[in-house]
RNA sequence: GGGCGGAUAGCUCAGCUGGUUAGAGCGCUUCGUUUACACCGAAGGGGUCGGGGGUUCAAGUCCCUCUCUGCCCACCA
């Protein structure tokens, strides 16, 4: 054995310095490939962005599966000869990385208002320096293969033009306006967020019921109400119209508990007459509902909170209260006042910011928007089309409800991190859209007829406005560089589903609306991770890992193919530490087979294919007549898996593929090829021995070309290592898929088949009768119609059964033995001379227990065959081939109940 | 309230357009250090595929229904 080959592979002296080179030689750019003249000229770009990660921290396992995804995605296309690009990146993440470094600056006693905006971002930019360095570190770790030459961040200064440039846009196309809508606000955060940003929370809260008075009477409408505090910013009360007993109220004015200040009461058939009372109050200013119901009334809004959430000066006495302060105070004088009629337990809804999870006050506010029905519509299209394609399906349809139910999204923030909005306003307010400040001066100046002072607006956008732009942005829109031009629209669009709102479809929307072409071809969903506990992976919720730690006590590699095997499309992945280790043991298995093969292919000389590609050189076969059973078994099997695995990844069935190569290169190659060949070489220098290095070098050279987009360190690692391959293919990233033509050898597979069956009966046996395993076994054995297929193989038989060879016969014509174990293999019958003490009875047992479980299938299938239906409407080959099995149930059965009669007679 | 998904071995999960006796990894039992590998090998045990109907020659797979469970969306105050 070479000795400078571990006997353990050890992926630390392998990962950090082949990820190394693989960047350092340029491989991961379509230039390089080009170079080489790796590309296919039949093949379009393949292109992948990559989803950017928030510079909040360090990635996780969820961010992991993302990169292993996309990275597996990129390298089988870029061996198939694809020019393959994958761009990376981060995003600024405005809300959530501005939220962590105030945290951070409250740690250290000091605030963003204390130190100001620069220097605030200032402290952001240091930030994001350090965690976009760890989350690269991370990824290059990984092995990932994108173009880190054409890396981008959501701030850059190009992606920041696209930024403004689309605003301007929009803007002047009407689609971007400014207004004073309710919006939800974060009182903690003290910004605007969007609709996606609120989380609602069932509670365990109240429901107060009260009198809401009827304007000169005694009457009183009741009410109920889960916040008695937003009574103050009551402007109607809402009636069904069908109510008999307020409906006819309609028109009437009620007055407000406490200020008797008297609002209308309308009819409108949002009410849901078996909820509550019937009745219920209006606040257009706190309320998402309520200000679409006062919308349609013409109800003034009232603000009765400030940007703190807490009661302002309009409330009189209770001005400075907290919600939940006033809540209980304003319940409180109602009662006093007689006006409480009951309270009562009751479920509610509670919307807290995604992001610092306080509640949201819904508070009527000036922001920017986008106008989303039209460009939901074409979004909406675009997937119906099929110009876009989602996978798994299935999400198509979450995507088009939410696109038909949009509203106009609220873009503006009140952040200081993030991308400033290009407006600026004139003393008189006058606005002013432009590209820079230069722009607007320009213009204010041709406006009022003299140069001005103009105030930048002071909001920032939201973070997924840029991120919407990211598939064009990245490759320099607006302006029509060579790489927009040549890689967009993008192939793949890989993410989690539950990013499918925030970003994919708002970069369909912005892609179609600014650059007239669908962004990507193609929507991934992967699921989420969730850790070992169950619950979604996440940095807020403490149960995150870090990929770097699994990669240090298991390598990339196994990590990589834990998360591929592990997945199903739009399914959710559970981790487990033991499928690291497995895969581990995975990755050491592969390398041990290559060392087997490195030690034999010392000293000899392993002819490669000649094709016309370069990268199509694989290891020649032997001439066919020096193949052995083993050898074209495999052979065949190498042609059905590698067949399969290109229509699995066809499917998007990549944990599929993966699994079929894991049991092809394990439990096929591995378990049975090497121990066959073990054999054939154990032959010296034979012409055969030489045919079966060659087999082995052939099927292993294959195996790790498919294998590469999952396990790419070890494959290139063992790639590098191989015999004879020319120096001209550095790199197994470069050695194509795809060059596999043979066809499948039926007959190998099953004869091979057969053998295997026999040696697995006959370990079987030694095992229940607790045989020495050092003990070979004296065998007779014959096989009715082909015996020819025992005499040839008879070495193999004996070496993988343990048999004793020079007493053993194989074939026909061999005289039963008095005393004997009888093992019925199909067709075949095996005698197992015994001249020590021999357990009859178990012997009887044994048999008998095989004779009925032999019935219970031929009966099974025995009434199949007398069906008649089934015979006339199942397809033909069904029919064959449950006929073929029954012939050779009846064979096996009748030897077994022959042999049970012996025993007993 | 709508929509989507899940329920398969002790655990975590695969099973594509219905077609051998339903699989994997881990765990479990027994055996074995045979010169690629103990991060190994061999042989086992373990499942009425959530319940009930239906369609079909044939159902884990398709349809209906129920139970449990997760997620998304939504203006029951």
């Amino acid at each position: 054995m070479s000795s400078e080959l571990s006997r353990v592979y050890d992926p630390k002296a392998h990962e950090e310095r082949l990820g190394a080179w693989w960047e350092a030689q340029g491989f991961f750019q379509p230039e390089t490939q080009a170079q080489l003249g790796q590309l296919d000229p039949e093949k379009p770009p393949f292109v992948i962005p990559m989803p950017p990660p928030n510079v909040t921290g360090a990635l996780h396992l969820g961010h992991a599966i993302m990169d292993a995804v996309e990275d597996f995605l990129v390298r089988a296309k870029r061996q198939q000869g694809y020019p393959a690009l994958w761009i990376p990146g981060t995003d600024h993440a405005g809300i959530a990385t501005q939220s962590i470094v105030e945290r951070f600056l409250e740690e250290s006693g000091s605030s963003r208002q204390a130190i100001g905006r620069a220097a605030f971002e200032q402290e952001v930019w240091s930030w994001k320096e350090e965690y976009h360095g760890r989350i690269s570190g991370q990824q290059r770790r990984l092995g990932i293969s994108c173009d880190w030459q054409r890396e981008r961040f959501t701030l850059d200064p190009n992606l920041s033009r696209a930024v403004r440039t689309s605003f301007v846009r929009l803007y002047e196309e009407g689609l971007i306006y400014r207004g004073d809508y309710l919006v939800n606000w974060s009182p903690k955060l003290q910004t605007a967020v969007s609709d996606l940003e609120v989380e609602y929370e069932e509670m365990e809260g109240t429901l107060y019921t009260f009198k809401y008075r009827l304007q000169g009477s005694d009457d009183y409408i009741p009410v109920a109400t889960t916040r008695p505090e937003t009574v103050l910013g009551d402007t109607g009360l809402a009636v069904h119209p069908d109510d008999e007993r307020y409906g006819p109220l309609a028109g009437r004015h009620v007055l407000v508990p406490l200020q008797d200040r008297p609002i209308p009461v309308v009819a409108d058939d949002a009410v849901d007459l078996s909820f509550g009372t019937g009745a219920f109050k209006i606040t257009p200013g706190h309320d998402h509902t309520d200000y679409e119901v006062g919308q349609r009334h013409g109800l003034p809004c009232l603000a009765i909170f400030d940007r703190n959430a807490h009661l302002n000066e309009t409330t009189g006495k209770f001005a400075g209260l907290s919600r939940e302060e006033g809540r209980v105070q304003i319940w409180a004088d109602m009662e006093a006042q007689g006006l409480t009629l009951k309270t009562e337990p009751h479920t509610v809804r509670v919307p807290r910011s995604q992001r610092s999870g306080e509640i949201i006050e819904p508070m009527i506010s000036t922001q920017w928007f986008v106008k989303m029905e039209e460009m939901a519509q074409r979004a909406k299209e675009a997937v119906e089309t099929g110009q876009i394609e989602i996978v798994p399906s299935s999400f198509a349809k979450v995507y088009f409800h939410w696109l038909d139910n949009i509203r106009d999204w609220c873009i503006s923030r009140q952040l200081w991190w993030g991308h400033r909005i290009p407006v600026w306003y004139g003393p008189d307010g006058h606005m002013f859209c432009a590209m820079d400040a230069e722009e607007a001066h320009a213009r204010a100046q041709c406006h009022y007829g003299a140069p001005t002072r103009l105030e930048q607006d002071a909001d920032v956008l939201d973070t997924w406005y840029s991120s919407g732009l990211w598939p064009f942005s990245i490759l320099g829109w607006p302006e029509q560089t060579e790489d927009y031009a040549r890689y967009y629209p993008a192939s793949v669009l890989e993410t989690g589903y539950d990013i499918l709102f925030f970003w994919v479809a708002r970069m369909i929307m912005l892609g179609l609306k600014l650059t007239g072409q669908v962004p990507f071809r193609t929507v991934y969903l992967h699921g989420l991770v969730r850790a070992e506990d169950g619950k979604k992976m996440s940095k807020s919720e403490d149960n995150a890992v870090d990929p770097l730690d699994v990669i240090l006590e298991y390598g990339a590699d196994a990590l990589r193919f834990a998360l591929l095997t592990g997945i199903s499309p739009g399914n959710d992945l559970t981790v487990q530490t033991s499928r690291f280790e497995n895969n581990r043991n995975f990755a050491n298995k592969v390398w041990n087979a290559f060392r087997f093969l490195r030690f034999h292919a010392e000293g000899r000389t392993l002819p490669l294919t000649q094709p016309e590609n370069v990268f199509l050189t694989t290891y020649a076969l032997p001439a066919p007549e020096l193949l052995t059973l083993a050898d074209r078994w495999i052979l065949a099997r190498l042609a059905k898996v590698t067949r399969d695995a290109e229509g699995l990844l066809a499917a998007w069935q990549i944990g599929e593929m993966g699994k079929s190569l894991y049991d092809f290169i394990w439990h096929e190659l591995c378990d049975w090829y090497v121990e066959a060949a073990k054999i054939t070489l154990r032959g010296a220098e034979s012409e055969k021995a030489q045919a079966t290095v060659q087999v082995l070098a052939h099927v292993l050279g294959q195996s790790m070309r498919y294998l590469h987009p999952y396990l790419p360190f070890l494959t290139e690692a063992i790639w590098q290592e191989l015999p004879s391959l020319p120096s001209v293919i550095p790199t197994i990233m470069l050695a194509r898929w795809g060059d596999i033509s043979a066809a499948v050898d039926s007959q190998a597979l099953t004869d091979f088949g057969l053998l295997q069956k026999i040696v697995r009966a006959i370990r079987n046996l030694r095992a229940e009768y607790k045989i020495d395993p050092g003990l070979r076994l004296k065998v007779q054995m014959t096989c009715q119609s082909r015996p020819a297929l025992l005499t040839a193989n008879q070495g193999l038989l004996a070496a993988l059964a343990r048999l004793d060879a020079s007493e053993s016969r194989f074939g026909l014509g061999w005289a039963k033995p008095d005393r004997c174990i009888t093992l019925t293999v199909e067709e075949v019958t095996i005698y197992f001379p015994w001249t020590g003490v021999l357990d009859m009875e178990a012997e009887k047992q044994r048999l008998q227990a095989q004779s009925d479980d032999l019935q219970g299938q031929l009966q099974r299938v025995r009434q199949l065959l007398a069906n008649t239906s089934f015979v006339s409407r199942a397809p033909a080959e069904v029919v064959t081939r449950e006929r073929e099995k029954s012939v050779k149930l009846e064979w096996e059965s009748h030897q077994i109940k022959q042999r049970l009669q012996e025993i007993q007679g």
